[in-house]
DNA sequence: TTCGTTGCAAACATTTTGCAGTTTC
DNA sequence: GAAACTGCAAAATGTTTGCAACGAA
């Protein structure tokens, strides 16, 4: 049968904190952001309600950078840039997500697909060389 | 200044096993394979050998999948599948790799973009439910 | 002989989990 | 009051690292 699912006011704050920002955070960004106004909130917690969220399909994980998995409260397919040196997820909201091509992997291959990522990979303004002098 | 290189046989096994599949391995699939014909071997020099090669840029890493790191020896510029049941990697060679993406979005948005990975999640065909009975 | 490479085991970092207490409905 | 939710700490997992021994040049 299926759970039911209850209210928690921590549950809330911790969507609304990944909602609050469009940094990609980790788990432990959540934590800490959190920290100051929920002191009574364990990590454990905030990686069980991501984990819900990820399921419920309330957000989406972006991918592992630095061996931190990295969430998005943004649903809808959109393009990454992940910076090498400092580790930071950017949107690419000018690079389209082209939905089309699942159709076709899944047609020319015979696989069930869900969708794509579409990650760059680079070093951000802050992060290059050529900006400190 | 620059550090020698030595050869050593466990490199060169290690090297050898990533490059006869194409099932992206993981560490221990490699310690796991090269085990009965190298029984002294470990899999911290596994771990040594794969960064190793990395950084000479003689093989990728395709990401993290259920919490382990793919490797893959082939450095083209080509798209992967990744099966969210079995955590399975395939090569999608017949979906080109646009090269011309990483130029405009360094264009446009000021970043300096050394390549990008496109991914396609999903499930396999084994492990597709209607596959089953 | 030098110093890169390795095995081993301990250390590390992130994430998951078991349990007893708390909260929601 | 039942069961979902939580804090806490321990456990699990994948990866890195320190050190002494080994091996290539």
């Amino acid at each position: 049968m299926e759970r039911t699912i209850r209210y928690s006011k921590k549950r809330e704050a911790i969507l609304e904190a990944i909602r609050s920002t469009d940094t990609h955070p980790t788990a432990d960004w959540v934590y800490q952001t959190l920290k100051p106004t929920h002191p009574d909130l364990s990590l454990g917690t905030v990686y069980r309600n991501l984990n819900f969220f990820r399921e419920q399909g309330t957000i989406r994980c972006v991918g592992v950078v630095k061996g931190q998995e990295r969430f998005d409260a943004n649903t809808h397919p959109h393009t990454h840039f992940v910076c090498d040196g400092c580790g930071a997820v950017i949107d690419l909201h000018e690079i389209p997500a082209d939905t089309e091509l699942d159709r076709q992997v899944q047609d020319r291959y015979g696989l069930k697909v869900d969708g794509h990522e579409l990650i760059f990979h680079g070093v951000c303004k802050k992060c290059k060389p050529e900006t400190l002098h």
